[in-house]
Order: C-alpha cells, then structure tokens, then sequence
DNA sequence: CTGTTAGCGCTTTCAA
DNA sequence: TTGAAAGCGCTAACAG
C-alpha cells in the first residue's frame, strides 16, 4: 500500500542532482542554470541525472537571489470585459515572445483592487507593472509611486494618469469619439444622446461642470466626453446636458436613461454609446419604445464584436486594436527592463471606426 | 539633482527595520509576520519602524522558508472568452475570501502552452491549480501527474479528464443539451442541425465514429454531443452525419457549415450551437440566405450574454453559472489546503436554458 | 518574551 | 574548469 496519506516526497533540488552526478553544486547549477563554463562530460552528467530526478528549477529561490523574475504584472480593470481581455493576450503574447511570464489581476474598477493588486506583485518582486488604472485624481496613485521608489518600472495603459511621468500606451479616444460623432452629425442629427456620462446624480449644466465630473472617472471617459463636445462644436449646436446620460455605469440604468432621452419633447434621434454595455442597454430602450435603427433612431458605439457585425441591422462601431495595445506596452516595459532608455512618452493608437448599417438620416418628428 | 539615473534604494529588509527599532531581527520578523509574541511596546517600536522605512515583506523570501505561498495558480483555455473570464473571476472572489491571491495563465487552447502555464505555476510554488485543461486523450496530462507528484495538488474545472481521479467541477453539459434539443424537437423539429462538432475533415458517417471524434477533442464538446444524440434517441429520429458541423472551430467556417446544412435537400430547420462564435456564425448564415429566425429556422446556443438579448428577437439560450463554477472550484481546492479531506469527486452544476424568442415551429417546406 | 542561529534553494564570488 | 562558502530575506528552533 503505497503511502497515500504522507504528503509527496518534496521536489528534488539541486544539491540531490549534484549529489546523484557526483559533482559539486555549483557545477550542477552551472549546467542547470545555464551559465558559466562545464566540461562537456560533467554537464553531461548533471543532465542525465536532473533528467533523471525530475529537476525542475525552484523559481523563487532563483529569483531570490538573482533579484529578477522574468515575471511581468497586469493590473486591469476587468478581466471580464473583452477589451481588456484581448490586450491581456497582445501583453502575454508579446512578453513571452521576449521570455517573461506575466501575471495578470483585475480589480473590478475599485481602486482599493488596484491597491492590493499592485502590492501583490511588487511583493512577488515581478520585474515590471502594466496598469489599467481606476485611479484618476492625484493623489490616489501613491500606489504607483511606491511601486516606483521600489525600483518596479511600470507603464500605464488604455487609461493615462497625466499627474504621473509615466510611459503611457492609449487609444486617440477623442478623436476617434469626434469622428464617430461626426458621422451622426454629417447623416443630419443634431440630438444626439451621449450613452455613458459620468456617474454623478445630478446631470451638470454646464459644459465645464461636466467635463469635470468626467475627470474625475475613468480616464477614457473623459476624452470620450471631450470628442463629443469637440464635434458639437465644430457643428455649432449647442450643448444639451439633458442629452447626456448619468448615473451608475451600468447596462440596467443605461436603458433608463436612453428612454428617458426618447421621451424628451425634443427627443434625441442619434446615440454615442461610449461602452459595450451602454449599448446593449440603449438597445433594449429602443425595443422598449418600439422604434428602430437607423430609421427611428442612429447607433454608434464603442468595442466592436462579432455581435454587433450580426445584429439587425448590423451596427456601425468603432474597433479598437487590443491586442496591439497590449503588444506595445509589453515592449515600451520590456525594452528599458533589457537595457533601452525609458522613454517616458505617450503611445497613441488608433482606433477605427467601422461603418455599417446603424447610422441613417433622422427622421422627420 | 537627485540620483534620478541610478537605481533607486533597494527595499527595506526585515534588518534594517529591526535595526531601526533597536530590536532583534526575529523580533522584528515576529511582529511584521505577526505570530510568536512580542511586547506591546517593542511591537510598538517595530511597526514605527516599519512604518517610517516603507517596509513591506517580501512575499518570494517568505514562501522560501515557509514552503507556502498563498496563491492559487489557474490555467484557463481561453481568457477572451467571456465564459471563462467569468469563471476565473468566481474563483478570485472565492479565493481572495479566503486569504489567497491567485495568478491566471491563458493558453488559448493550446496543449503545450498549457504545459508550459502548469510548469510555470509549479515552478513559482503555487499552493494548488485549478485547470481547465485542453488535453483529453490519456498520455497528455503528464504535466498534470507532474503537478501531483511535487505536492501541488490539481482540480479540474470545465473539463473532466477521465483518466485522472481528481475533484472535478463541471456544467451538467449532456443534460442542458439534450434539454434544448429536446425544446426544439417538441415545436416539431425533426432535421436539427449541430453547431460546432469535431474538428475533423470528414463527417463521421457514424454515430460511433462521430462520438470518438469528439471525445478525442475538448470535454465539453463531446458531451454536448452525446445530449443532443441524446434527445434525437429519445425521439426517434435518425442521426444524420450532414447536419453536424466539422472542420475548424471558427466563426467563420461555421457560416459555412450552416450555409451548407441550410442548402441540403432536406435542410436543417433548426441549430444548435454549442459556443458562443458558433452562433454569431451561424447567424450570419442565416443572413447570407436571407432567412430570418424564428420563422425560417429556429435558434438555440449556448453561453447567454447582453447581446443575445437584445437580439431582435431575442434568442434562446443557455445560461451557465460561470462565477459559481469558479467559487466552487476554489472552495474544492482550498478545503484540503485548510485541512479537510481530499473528496476526488465530481461536482456537479447546472446550466438553465432562458427561453426567449428564436424557437417556433418549423415551416412548411 | 527576546535574540541567536540555522536553514529554504539558488547564484555567485573566490580559491584551488 | 570545478568546488567551497557566502548571501538573497525570511521563518523557526532553540537558548537565554
């Protein structure tokens, strides 16, 4: 009867290769490690019987005393949200290419998330942090600063921290959002509802209160916000706040509002869905008040999908490049991590927009 | 000029800050580690210490002299996928509840990246692994026999592989699925067309052959594909190897594969898909021949999601109970990490069909 | 209750 | 070229 019970004989080190070879530690840790010179017959040796042990490296205690990892952190807002998950991948993709592992934790967009997160790994001695932060104000990054004064590089993605002098990799959010605004306006609109707002109570009435509330929240909203503004006044209409949706960030409340904007007197007849979710929820009011697009109603939103390509009508969307977001901030982390200067820039890609059949001219009310 | 160019200070050790306080080293580790006792007033000058130097533990030093690390290691196939994202969200609640971090590898479907992922958590001392694995067929789970021999103990999530006597969490695949066939078959259905089936080149003519094809593939897939063999049993109607998909698992190619079974003599009069890409192909199949649901063809898939609802109509679906799948496979992985006894069993969890608006009764032909 | 000492497994001088 | 020995930061026996 074979000893069950008894926890499993502990993993080989490298002390028993070396004993089994017949050889010295640092012999065997040479040929195991890689590095330094071995006679051809002893590394031989120490191969056969690591092979034969079943050695594998002891990750900590290597990076214990090397001081590096080979391990790169990910802190995102939410794993669950396609867009971040697909610049996971282009982050995972690109590091492993360069032989670094990455860990990745999300935080559900709460900052005390974040905090944990990033002590996590700067605990875990990872060699670099790629944030998606839920931190906007100053003064709620102390968290990066720490991770800095402990000699952890880290780079900032999708969501740019403008307090912090920090390598940043983003999209051209308030372009692409004026461009995609544009379009609606170009088609004929001039009531165009803006899907997600700030999530304040009360809707500001003022340009300017708004655009600080905004600042206050996620970084992508607000620019988002911005290219809306830009394009409304390129166009000289002037600014609604009723047309603005606000509230919590969630697709439930996203629906209410939507109704709420198509039941105004002077109702809105275009909308700039600026998530995933916020059209989905500005979909099920538009079911709700038994209209439909693009006749009743035009649609454009954020984060193309397969859904969206397969609704009826397909819906036109802007198209980010994840993958490519997350590909280059692996390399503006990795490249100082192997020997480049740090940069200290801002990346800026861009995003597309992708005409299909959800926009139209409005209709006569 | 502050030394902006070297490398900033290296962290504070658990020396300096018992230096700091004018204590002994173990003193220190005592308090900042909080077990063994300490005065109230030493503890007292620790923690200042602590406090002025910045001091955090370093968690790799740590997991070296204790042997635990308190992180849970998870392999997912496929982290874009909202189902397992969902997933590995349930196991981060449950598992930060309870104290543990956890670092999520992707593998993206692929055998030795999964072997790589399972490595590479071994390697970092992970306290345990949840995997949902790739690899079915016996002789590829080595890396998981690997992981058991070194004490770090594995439960299977999503996937069940056979060969290996380990705690399992699924979805009661076989049932849901021969659920919704069986839906459609009582609105009169009787050529029901299966969504994503093996990736072989050539229809399996028999139900046998059809059935080693999937099992030879991912879990899931095979038992979705004995539920709806299941329910055509049941019915009495006859297995025909042209209304099963096969060939690559891509949105792209199952447009075609429905393009195909739509085309037939005899064609399909209703799908079943078993992923979410599986549908979003076939529906733009159902475009492509300008046929509309559920008039033309009924509809049912699995994995429900905001957009399947705002499907005009809105579609038929299978919910599965992704955070719950997660939270419980890490409960099955921490109890005996906490002391209970290992169950090696199989739990099981069950997916709910959301009946909504893509099935009807088929049309006369 | 506190300090000293010996490891954890690996890398890395430094001699031999 | 190879081996002995020190050290990474922490925990844990063991004295005191």
């Amino acid at each position: 009867m074979p000893a069950d019970r008894g926890r499993p004989p502990a993993p080989p080190t490298i002390s028993e290769v070396a004993a089994e070879a017949g050889v010295g530690r640092a012999t065997a840790a040479r040929t195991l490690g890689g590095y330094g010179y071995v006679s051809p017959e002893l590394k031989e040796r120490v191969l056969a019987a690591a092979e034969k042990l079943g050695y594998r490296a002891n990750a900590l205690a290597r990076s214990m005393s090397t001081g590096v990892s080979h391990t790169l952190g990910v802190v995102v807002a939410d794993i669950g949200n396609p867009f971040f998950a697909g610049m996971v991948r282009g982050i995972s993709d690109a590091s492993r290419a360069r032989g670094f592992d990455t860990i990745v934790l999300s935080t559900y967009e709460d900052l005390d998330e974040e905090i944990a997160a990033t002590n996590v790994l700067i605990d875990k001695r990872v060699d670099g942090v790629i944030i998606a932060s839920a931190a906007v104000g100053r003064g709620e990054v102390t968290h990066i600063r720490t991770a800095l004064e402990r000699g952890v590089p880290v780079v900032l993605v999708d969501r740019a921290i403008g307090s912090l002098d920090l390598d940043t990799v983003v999209i051209d959010n308030r372009d692409v959002a004026r461009e995609a605004v544009e379009t609606l306006i170009a088609a004929g609109h001039r009531r165009i509802g803006f899907v997600w707002g700030p999530p304040v109570a009360q809707a500001p009435t003022t340009r300017r209160a708004l655009l600080s509330a905004a600042a206050r929240n996620v970084w992508t909203d607000g620019e988002r916000l911005r290219g809306y503004l830009d394009a409304l006044d390129d166009a000289g209409i002037p600014f609604d706040p009723e047309l603005v949706m606000v509230g919590p960030k969630t697709e439930e409340h996203a629906t209410e509002e939507v109704v709420r904007m198509l039941t105004l007197p002077h109702r809105a007849t275009a909308l700039f869905c600026t998530e995933t979710d916020a059209m989905t929820g500005a979909l099920r009011a538009v079911r709700a008040r038994k209209l439909s697009y693009p006749g009743d109603l035009s649609l454009i939103g954020f984060d193309d999908s397969a859904w969206a390509a397969v609704m009826d009508p397909p819906l036109t969307m802007i198209e980010q490049p994840v993958h490519q977001l997350g590909a280059k901030a692996a390399e503006v982390l990795l490249d100082p991590l192997e020997g480049a200067e740090p940069r200290r820039e801002t990346h800026t890609l861009h995003a597309r927009l992708v005409m299909r059949s959800s926009v139209a001219p409005p209709p006569a009310l």
